[in-house]
DNA sequence: CCCCCCGACTAT
DNA sequence: TAGTCGGGGGGC
């Protein structure tokens, strides 16, 4: 029995691409392999790296080609792929997609790579040069390569490999690419405050309780949030020191403050995972995550897709942000991929907000996460006056777009040696540059835009498509010379006011365009922590997560930014946008001040905001929402199709339209023209997709899919829970 | 008439 | 994703 020759087996191959379904191959005599192994397997004419998704007999119905190679690297785990298998039917994707999504990192399956070490042998020669002997001095300070010992001893490398043959030292291969260092759960932690110290109770028990629960921490900026969730992170190590953890963080690209705390913590920095990262490290950090070495990953959005063998929790801070939802190639959001994935492992995830979004409030509120609340702020720090100026009443003057008031306040704060920040969140000089001889727009040839002003590169810019020109000299339309002006304020523009304005002050303009990299927001942070900038003039990028201890002063140049406009989260953004700008002023011991300016001073967003009624807006949002069958009280899906020829466009989209399936309280509205008419030669029409809760979008969508054949010109993307609607 | 470029199509 | 195929247009 045991003699005979083993069955046949067949292995289901999925590739990192978009097919229907994994592929079947014949696995060769003598060869094993496991769901998860990494294989090589011939793909039409060429030998293409996939996973082995299922292994069973082959039952020689269909003839099969044959695996090419098994292929080193750690597997992926059973619940890492049951994770992909999971996300592929929810973002109705074929499973391949999202497999490429786990599998970013070129090369990462390659062994890694050594170098030799040379270490002392203790050994004691009779006879020394005294070349030899620097070299051993020099590995007294630790192994190192014979390049690394010669440059020490101020030799060359041979004497290394000399001594190295005569017994003093050994040779040793190591891996170039060191592990990372274990983080230390006992380390002490900065010392809680009473309430802090009973949230961080709150969330041990959870730990403590083991399986899947999500709790959502939430408390305002400064009330110490990391500090608790990093006691949970403690207690989750210190209970099983295999267990892995991802802290997703938005924008990780962009700040350094966190790793510190984490240093400060637990001892080691992260492992960091953004898109940012050189190959080499990305490589590294992949293969220490699949290998289940790294134990603590703070990543970017993308890093919900890292290959996890042990993941016992998840941390999403600033739950709320919206670059967790990622709109390119893949369209997911990281924020509900997390809760998926920590349910499937039964993990603990903690979502922590100083503005939760409505989606977790419901979920906290209706018992499916554990509310955690953390009301003051830490340190003795007080949360800024918000006071809201009325333009109606106190109009800028012309040509300016900072009203009276704010000017004021700006001078009294640097007037007592603090700093203040002006927020808008427009890049560039204008928004709009329009010929004041004829009229004409300065538009996107690619996309239905207006092209910005960039006074700082001279150059005309459409946000959308990344087009730029420089800035004609006369206009395209009439002719008309020095005729281009730019209408409206962008940061540049706000700027230079405060330049004219407070001629001795130090003004900095903080957007992406003045901060490339994470280096360059490095340096504006520290310069304006240092007390080198007086007024820094930013955008979205400057209201996020910065501790600014001598900033008492927040001017909001335009609160009225966002709330109009088609978005059904426009709101909630606004709010949310604006109390984290307004958490900028005041953290240390100063008291802080925040002013909005406004035209609608009667908005809820902003009088909930200058009330401090966060429930109350939050209520008044909620109502309105269930009433419509919006999120989170509704599930909506939206279709986005495009095509090079608008009359095919239409055409398709009338044949997409009656393909939709009928199904209890599924609404399907549009073809709507998308708020974004033309991007780059395409035209877009949208589908909106409203269901109530209990209904599975994702399988009506799938089952739409299915049923409609467009012309290849015209292209369907999915978004399943939109947030842009453009 | 040839070649090259682009877009469509396919892979177990 | 990557390799193939076929059609259209430009160069000669």
């Amino acid at each position: 029995m045991s003699d005979a020759a083993p069955s046949p087996q067949r292995a289901s191959v999925l590739f990192p691409m978009p097919l229907p379904e994994p592929f079947d191959y014949a696995v060769p005599e003598g060869v094993r392999v496991k769901p998860g192994d990494h294989v090589l397997a011939p793909l039409g004419k060429r030998s293409a790296p996939g996973v082995v998704w299922e292994v069973g007999p082959d039952d020689g119905k269909r003839t099969l080609k044959t695996l090419d190679d098994v292929r080193g690297g750690p597997p992926l785990s059973a619940s890492m792929r049951e994770f992909i298998d999971w996300a592929a039917r929810y973002l109705v994707e074929p499973p391949g997609v999202v497999l490429r999504a786990v599998l970013r990192s070129p090369g990462a399956l390659k062994p890694s790579p050594t170098e030799t070490l040379y270490h002392s042998t203790g050994q004691t020669l009779i006879r020394l040069t005294p070349a030899r002997r620097a070299v051993l001095d020099a590995v007294e300070q630790g192994p190192a390569s014979a390049a690394e010992l010669g440059r020490r001893a101020g030799v060359s490398a041979s004497v290394v490999k000399g001594l190295a043959e005569a017994g003093a030292l050994r040779a040793e291969e190591a891996p170039v690419d060191p592990a990372f260092e274990a983080p230390d759960p006992h380390k002490e932690g900065i010392e809680l405050n009473p309430v802090q110290a009973d949230a961080a109770a709150t969330l041990r028990r959870l730990v403590a309780a083991g399986g899947f629960q999500a709790a959502l921490l939430d408390g305002v900026t400064g009330s110490g949030k990391t500090e608790v969730y990093f006691e949970a992170i403690a207690e989750l190590m210190r209970r099983e020191p295999e267990a892995q953890i991802l802290v997703l963080l938005p924008e990780i690209a962009l700040t350094q403050a966190v790793t510190k705390r984490f240093k400060d913590r637990f001892g080691v920095e992260p492992a960091l995972w953004h898109s940012g990262l050189a190959d080499k490290e990305r490589r590294r950090t992949w293969r220490e995550v699949a290998s289940g070495r790294a134990k603590i990953v703070a990543g970017a959005r993308s890093s919900i897709f890292l290959p996890f063998t042990n993941l016992r929790g998840v941390i999403v801070d600033e739950e709320h942000d919206p670059t967790y939802k990622q709109d390119e190639n893949l369209t997911y959001n990281a924020r509900d991929l997390a809760v998926a994935r920590a349910k499937l492992q039964g993990a603990v995830c903690v979502l922590a907000s100083a503005t939760p979004s409505l989606e977790s409030l419901v979920n906290a509120e209706a018992g499916r996460y554990v509310h955690v609340v953390l009301p003051s702020r830490a340190g003795g720090a007080v949360l800024p006056d918000i006071e809201l100026l009325d333009l109606r009443e106190n109009p800028p003057e012309k040509g300016e777009w900072l009203s009276p008031p704010l000017h004021k306040a700006v001078a009294e704060t640097l007037a007592r040696g603090e700093q203040a920040m002006l927020y808008l969140n427009r890049r560039g000089f204008a928004p709009l540059v329009l010929c004041k001889a004829c009229g004409h727009k300065m538009k996107s040839p690619e996309a239905d835009r207006w092209l910005v002003e960039h006074r700082y590169t001279g150059r005309l810019v459409c946000h959308v498509t990344g087009f730029s020109m420089p800035k004609p000299k006369a206009c395209p339309e009439c002719g008309a010379l020095e005729s281009l002006i730019g209408v409206g304020p962008g940061v540049e523009r706000v700027a230079e006011e405060a330049r004219q304005r407070f001629p001795e002050a130090r003004v900095e303009v903080f957007s992406s365009d003045t901060a490339q990299n994470g280096d360059d927001v490095r340096s504006i942070v520290s310069r304006m922590e240092a007390g080198e900038i007086d007024i820094l003039v930013g955008t979205q990028i400057a209201a996020k997560g910065h501790n600014f201890p001598h900033l008492t002063l927040v001017g909001v140049v335009d609160a009225d930014l966002g709330l109009a406009g088609g978005d059904l989260r426009a709101g909630e953004r606004t709010y949310q946008t604006l109390v984290q700008a307004a958490g900028r002023a005041g953290r240390a011991d100063r008291p802080g001040r925040a002013i909005l300016q406004t035209w609608n001073p009667d908005h809820e967003a902003l009088q909930a905001l200058a009330n401090g009624d966060r429930d109350g807006f939050l209520a008044a949002e909620r109502m309105m929402r269930e009433m419509l069958g919006l999120p989170p009280f509704g599930r909506l899906a939206a279709l986005i199709v495009s095509g090079p020829d608008p009359a095919q466009l239409d055409e398709a989209c009338q044949l997409i339209a009656r393909a939709a399936p009928v199904s209890d309280g599924v609404q399907v509205f549009g073809p709507a023209e998308a708020p974004l008419g033309v991007v780059r030669g395409r035209w877009r029409r949208r589908f909106l997709v409203q269901a109530p809760r209990n209904v599975d979008v994702s399988a009506f969508m799938r089952a739409w899919m299915g049923r409609m054949k467009p012309p290849s010109a015209v292209r369907v993307v999915l978004d399943i829970e939109p947030y842009s609607f453009l």
